[in-house]
DNA sequence: ACCTGAACACCGTTCAAGT
DNA sequence: ACCTGAACACCGTTCAAGT
């Protein structure tokens, strides 16, 4: 029996679905994908070249969520960056394994390199090289791709953790305290507590290191 | 016939000559270490609970070899915070992968701790606070650990390519630059060509990166 | 044009069994 | 105490064969 034809649009509709679910790339396997819409794996492969070109295409799907707000000239320079990146935060935060989508691909893509642009001209326009440009606009996106590394870590730590299958992981944050404790470490110790307790809202700690950057930026210029 | 015991360390050394070897940590497998060591693969599970706990132990490995200077306090705190992120920029850049264990591992070890504890104390020193000294240091790793995932994806490209196992990513940058030249992405363009071109001396790239965050943050304690 | 089952060469991990 | 082979439940990818 012949199925009715399924389209590359609902691979990777799939594919989202079951990286909301699961958190991490890894995770998500031809396999399952093929499961999920009742296709055997195989027919993966006519859709798609391979794995990777399913990230490049679920990564640039991604970036097009981006609302990017008409160029406005009156905002400063480092308030258009501002703006840009907590849209990006704020649609990569939505879906965690966004950021390592974006590390694990190439922005060989319209939208992609479209944003890239209009990031790097804003800085031109400020009056910045274009290697200051450059090296700014690549710096923010490492710091944003480490934080995200980062906060996907943790969520999958903790959906680890609360599904029982590790308990080995479970113990680490104590453990941590532990050799901590023993070892003196109070200046660790002391951020240890409050970074246990505060959790969450943590666009406002992403738009601290950027206002950070930015500050420093702005020296560069004087 | 039974082996000479097998030890941890051997099973360590001989995990970093295949890391060393492959480049990246998913190309680090079970078997393949039985296979270095001429050992059954089930053999790895006396030695350690799992690969994870192998992983733990190899990142502890590296931040041992990190030399750190005894703490010299007529220093600048920037100087200070400098002289440390580049004592780890050099260890992590001798072994790519180094970046991308720290980030899948935990810091649960008295060396990775004592590092920590060691950043956060010059911070605190210098007047910030906890919060501020927590989120400095953390913003800065992130930078690190992004700029190392793009470091080590970039040579993990052209050792795929160079092998001519993937023609798919060879052409990509060709790719991005006709996208950019399509869409007139002058901006993007105008940086492409010389990021193409310096390769290299990323190490000043790194410190560049921090010096900005550094002026950031010294503007916040004023 | 679109899909399949079977196969290939891999994974991490477990476990009864050996010495 | 230390190691083994065989197995389990997975991967990505290929390919001859089907409709």
């Amino acid at each position: 029996m012949v199925k009715q034809s399924i389209s590359a649009e609902q691979i990777i509709t799939a594919a989202f679905e079951i990286l909301q679910a699961s958190g991490t790339v890894d995770a998500l396997s031809i396999r399952k994908i093929a499961n999920q819409l009742d296709i055997g794996a195989a027919t993966f492969y006519w859709h798609f070249e391979n794995k990777q070109t399913l990230l490049q295409a679920m990564a640039d799907n991604i970036i097009q969520q981006i609302e990017i707000e008409p160029c406005n000239t009156t905002l400063e320079w480092t308030d258009q960056i501002r703006q840009i990146f907590s849209a990006i935060y704020t649609t990569y935060i939505a879906q965690p394994y966004a950021a390592e989508l974006m590390m694990r691909t190439v922005p060989a893509t319209k939208a992609r390199l479209g944003l890239i642009n209009h990031l790097i001209q804003i800085l031109l326009d400020a009056g910045f090289t274009p290697e200051q440009a450059s090296l700014a606009i690549e710096s923010i996106d490492h710091f944003m791709s480490g934080l995200f590394t980062d906060i996907t870590g943790e969520l999958e730590m903790k959906h680890r953790v609360s599904q029982h299958k590790d308990t080995y992981l479970a113990q680490l944050p104590l453990k941590m305290q532990q050799i901590a404790t023993d070892n003196h470490y109070n200046a660790f110790l002391r951020t240890f507590e409050h970074h246990r307790h505060q959790q969450q809202r943590s666009l406002e700690k992403f738009m601290l290191g950027i206002d950070i950057f930015l500050a420093g930026l702005q020296q560069q210029l004087a």
